[in-house]
DNA sequence: CTAACTGCAAAAACTTTGCACTTTT
DNA sequence: AAAAGTGCAAAGTTTTTGCAGTTAG
């Protein structure tokens, strides 16, 4: 996990370099971004930037973070029709999601360099986004139920 | 690829294992699924029976779906608000989805079980339903744009 | 100054749900 | 006969879009 002060620069620095402006409200989600220790969802984040700006909608939460997917700075991680997103480890990691709790923790699986190139030589893809997704049960929900 | 008359039988048994219902529309959904090729979409197999049942219903569609899934005879696929299916190789593997033209390809790289054993030695999570998928550009969409 | 961004509301898309009716077993 | 399944319509979610007004550079 990186500090979030530097990830904080990453990003605004990411930002500026093409030339895109640095409103409140986009510092903002960049600053909520790097100081987040989960997967937080585009509601989650929406939720918590209303304390500063009580004008913020959604729609701009999502051409912001649009903005930083295709920039590869945050990983996107689908769930059936709620994303989260990684934006401290933007590195492709696999992700452990419980079933029951939809609770998100961080695989420490490493991904073959070696394995993604072979993929794209047999299957002619240029491949832009790994997305390893492991559905399960958590700890604590297996014992749970 | 499985045998299409030995994957129906395959999934129809499993179905009767369990005491589901072997209703029409839900043969001929089976029947569909055995017989694609490629990763079709609810929606896609719902157009596919309505040759046969006018009167069947998205609803139905899906309940049968979920039922398959549950019994881990169809992998899913998710794309953003449209997953796919793969009923014919339920056995987890990657999926190449193009980000421009949604082609869903199948990779043939293996998950190493052991990597698998041990990423839910470590999350202590029960690993349910592997997902791999690789977001890219097809060789045709590269070449297109 | 102007190109980019915001924010509102409406639209879009897929999936689920409730319920009365029908059918399998 | 009873439990399960069907199908219709409506609801539910997340994300996208259009556009007028605002603002960063």
């Amino acid at each position: 996990m990186p500090d979030p002060i530097v990830r904080f620069d990453e990003l605004i620095t990411a930002l500026k370099q093409r030339n895109f402006r640095l409103t409140p409200q986009r510092v903002e989600l960049v600053r909520l971004i790097a100081a987040s220790e989960g997967h937080p969802s585009a509601a989650q984040l929406y939720a918590k930037i209303r304390f500063r700006f009580p004008t913020m909608s959604q729609a701009t939460v999502y051409k912001t973070l649009t903005l930083l997917k295709e920039m590869n700075q945050v990983l996107e991680i689908d769930l059936r029709d709620d994303s989260h997103y990684d934006g401290n480890r933007p590195h492709p990691h696999p992700h452990l999601i419980c079933l029951q709790c939809n609770k998100i923790v961080d695989g420490d699986m490493d991904l073959d360099p070696s394995s993604i190139r072979k993929l794209e030589k047999t299957s002619g893809f240029q491949i832009v986004r790994p997305q390893i997704t492991f559905y399960g049960l958590c700890s604590d929900c297996r014992q749970g139920g």
